[in-house]
DNA sequence: CTCGGCTATGTCATTCTTGACATAGTTTGG
DNA sequence: CCAAACTATGTCAAGAATGACATAGCCGAG
């Protein structure tokens, strides 16, 4: 209702942090860089104006307290009208895709170059996805432990498990991927093999 | 070597395209729908703008010829110095990531819908990997029957295929999550269950 | 005591991306 | 025979995204 006219991807995703408690900028940032950088990545140039769209749409509130800069800290609030274009959001239809995969990119045109640099750059990707894979699986194994798998569908935490098994199911899938790519470049040259066998003992 | 400035990630598309074999704009639109598309989507409306900045930094070359519409149909191919560029950036440092992917945050601000709203979302993504997943291991057997799995990491067919398993193992993993979801949602709603066991006989 | 990093908010220019508009001949199916 | 889809190329305005610049107090490590 009201204005809330055409409202971006990135406005929903800051929607849905706020949607759970209310927090700065600054934060928001934060969180666009680790749990919910998994799915959606911004800068905090870009937040800012935003959340003032969003609060121009009366989909957010801010209240003004002291800051630790030139500038007050402001702490941003979802509103119910925000609550319900999230929810309106949710349930209508979306568009899968929307994919920018830079490595595939590269391993899409590697025939142009030697092996040796293809296995590079895929064993680049394997230390990337490893680590990934290493911080989420931490961050699971005390969610279980908290019982946060038994909480149900209604409860945030319980969303953040669903997203970060996607997480987990992705990064193994990418690092068995890079390991079966790195045998297939072995299959041509003998060198590439013993690379990857240092590369995982 | 010569103005070949800064590239963006969308030239570097259209130039591994265009290093396999020459082509027009129009075919390049066509790729990046589908072969391409899976890691790197964009529009023609970006594509031709993008081609006359990479021919104006020489890294490609275009002739001209009848076309069927108005104007003359301009078939593109890259330069030497198209070709090295490429090779460049494939062995320059990646930077990983780059995500943005719409079902994932609406999973995590599922909380705040019912359960029925959340697996109608599920099941709509199911469905649309289901069928990307038939359309790639339609290739897949096209391309082993054909012996590409056996051609080596300098062949551009076998990079396809490289690609294209990563396409399969994706599709795969997003399906398995979708169904491992569903089962989640159905522990609170049995009538959830139920709509799952038809979804998939 | 100083240097770097963290909290915190914003702007700005440039580039990228999207979606709509525009045009016209050929091919394919009903 | 007619309509729709396909080939083919481009422009344009609007909106989104990036990276750099700017500012400043507080806190911990060395």
């Amino acid at each position: 209702m009201t204005a809330a006219d055409r409202v971006s991807a990135l406005g929903y995703a800051l929607l849905a942090a706020l949607a759970r408690e209310p927090m700065t900028g600054y934060a928001l940032a934060q969180l666009v860089r680790d749990p919910i950088g998994f799915f959606w990545e911004t800068r905090h140039s870009q937040i800012y104006p935003e959340l003032a769209r969003l609060e121009a749409a009366a989909l957010v509130a801010s209240t003004f307290g002291p800051g630790p800069g030139p500038r007050p800290k402001r702490t941003y609030a979802a509103t119910d009208a925000g609550l319900a274009e999230l929810r309106a959001w949710i349930a209508a239809p979306s568009r899968f895709g929307g994919r920018r995969d830079e490595l595939l990119l590269k391993v899409y045109a590697s025939w142009l170059v030697e092996p040796s640099v293809t296995l590079g750059l895929v064993q680049s990707a394997r230390r990337h996805h490893e680590s990934n894979l290493e911080r989420y699986l931490t961050r699971d194994a005390s969610a279980r432990a908290r019982g946060i798998a038994e909480l149900g569908p209604r409860d945030p935490r319980f969303a953040d498990y669903l997203t970060l098994r996607r997480g987990i199911d992705f990064e193994r899938g990418r690092i068995a991927w890079c390991d079966w790519v790195i045998d297939q470049l072995a299959v041509d040259d003998p060198g590439v093999a013993s690379a990857r066998r240092r590369a995982t003992p």
